[in-house]
DNA sequence: TGCGGCTGTGAAGATCCGGTGATCAGCACT
DNA sequence: AGTGCTGATCACCGGATCTTCACAGCCGCA
């Protein structure tokens, strides 16, 4: 029952990069990362700290002899500049001293070649795990149109200043949003939120969809958000009130950032509640 | 240098527990570590995970070859009831597999005998170094509204004066100050504070919270700090009593009064900047 | 155009959750 | 042993939240 989940927390898949100079052991490494679903690039030499903090890594691996003399000055300038990234030195022979060395300059880990891929993975999520551990299984941030869905806060933001949701509520928003831009079914919301089969004519769902659109009316009055689609479900879509045009039958509506009128344009009373249009053919 | 201080968030100096059976080596290790002045206790068996708790330790050397046939059993349940602690393995002979369930199971490092107590207590402080980290700067002064936390002095000011908080009101309040802005679950709260996984239906944490509001109003009447989050649980944030700022946080507000844009009136909210921004997630 | 079904809306009741005060055990110190 | 403090647990209560219902408005279709 060790089987581990590959799926990390950081939305995606892990991404890592090898530092490594022995062909044969990065080869066996990346199939297996491969296998694993793991996102790997190959680094040749010292790669500038600006670089690898573009490469937004999960972790890293070095071995020290790849980098050449100035390896030792290297590895402390990445664990001084980014004391986030996980770390781990996978070198050959290495006395005691040097071991401690390198762990006490900001190292994670330090693994003896020749050694075992899965080890070297097994010690990479172990680093990994523990920084993981307070981000929380905070899933991707969804921005659409002013406002911000933070799973990880349980918490959704319109200008910067938090909405306050119930669980329930924000567990819908978050679920939607996630979606964004599919049409999600009544049934499934509900299978999905409330983690039972949804009982023929409980209205639970369009319940807590009145009340979340209360809510984001009142933080958020120029954009509808969640849309319904009648005999179907809803749909989480970021929409301004006054454009009354909407990609007609466009399979993914992309959350239009900013179309283009200006913001603070007229808003007139809204007895004129922006109705959207209705495809479903 | 990496001359790092032994303060550990949770209190003083490090302290570690060593469950190991050769008495050579821990003698060796025990006399390394009151050097560096660090608190150690030897542990001769499998020790409750409760004791294990109420020794706050802050990282634990397990030789699987002194617990005997359950000690893989025991490492899970101690990885999966105290998920925060740092546990080294520090074992004779072991394959590859081993290491890797070792690891997988949630143990941080895993160290062959016979190996070099430096090398250990390099390790540990990886393992550690690594922990804090995740957990946030423990260390950094957190000013909000008219109080100061000072973690460094296990102390918060009011006006300068001292609010006198008992040890675990403090590691509360400093938890929350830290992660101003944002909700966290009493989970993990209790995970974070407590050091192990809360029981179902325990109210510690409102307890504790309940306490920690009375001497906050004693001491600073006009502000409110702690702010619940139904079903959730609390999220840490100055707000002065009297101004009824946060407008957004108006329980269900029905259809908006007065649609005319009201252009001054609810605007940029100071008391919520707090939006970290994660960058290398 | 009219009808049946689906959805929006408001409210009432049930349910759940958190605030509050009190009690009790463990511990350090006197 | 006595005292004072800390922390754990409990029961109760008020209020927030969730569910359910009835009705009104809207949509799709014949």
């Amino acid at each position: 029952m060790s089987e581990m989940t590959t799926e990390t927390a950081t939305g995606g898949c892990m991404r890592v990069a090898i530092g490594d100079g022995d062909s044969g052991f990065v080869q066996v490494l990346c199939k297996r990362l491969d296998r694993l679903g793991w996102e790997h690039r190959v680094l040749t030499g010292t790669v500038p700290v600006e670089r690898l903090v573009a490469m937004r890594l999960g972790a890293l691996v070095l071995d020290l002899a790849l980098l050449g003399p100035g390896a030792w000055e290297y590895l402390e300038r990445v664990t001084r500049e980014l004391p986030a990234l996980p770390v781990v030195v996978c070198t050959g022979q290495s006395t005691v001293s040097q071991r401690v060395r390198g762990l006490r300059m900001g190292a994670d880990d330090w693994l003896t070649k020749p050694c075992h891929p899965e080890e070297l993975i097994a010690r990479i999520e172990a680093v990994t795990r523990r920084r993981r551990q307070a981000e929380g299984p905070g899933t991707e941030v969804v921005l659409a149109g002013e406002i911000e869905v933070r799973p990880d806060q349980f918490q959704v933001f319109a200008h910067g200043a938090s909405i306050d949701l119930t669980r329930r509520e924000f567990e819908l928003i978050q679920l939607l949003a996630a979606a964004e831009g599919r049409v999600l079914e009544r049934e499934e919301i509900y299978q999905r939120v409330w983690g039972y089969t949804m009982a023929h004519g409980d209205r639970s769902v369009d319940v807590f969809v009145r009340k979340l659109r209360s809510k984001l009316q009142v933080a958020s009055p120029d954009w509808n958000y969640i849309h319904t689609h009648f005999g179907v479900g809803y749909r989480f879509a970021a929409q301004q009130a006054g454009a009354e045009r909407e990609a007609l039958r466009a399979p993914i509506a992309e959350a239009a950032p900013e179309p283009g009128p200006a913001p603070g344009a007229v808003q007139a009373p809204p007895p004129e509640p922006a109705r959207d249009v209705r495809l479903l053919a």
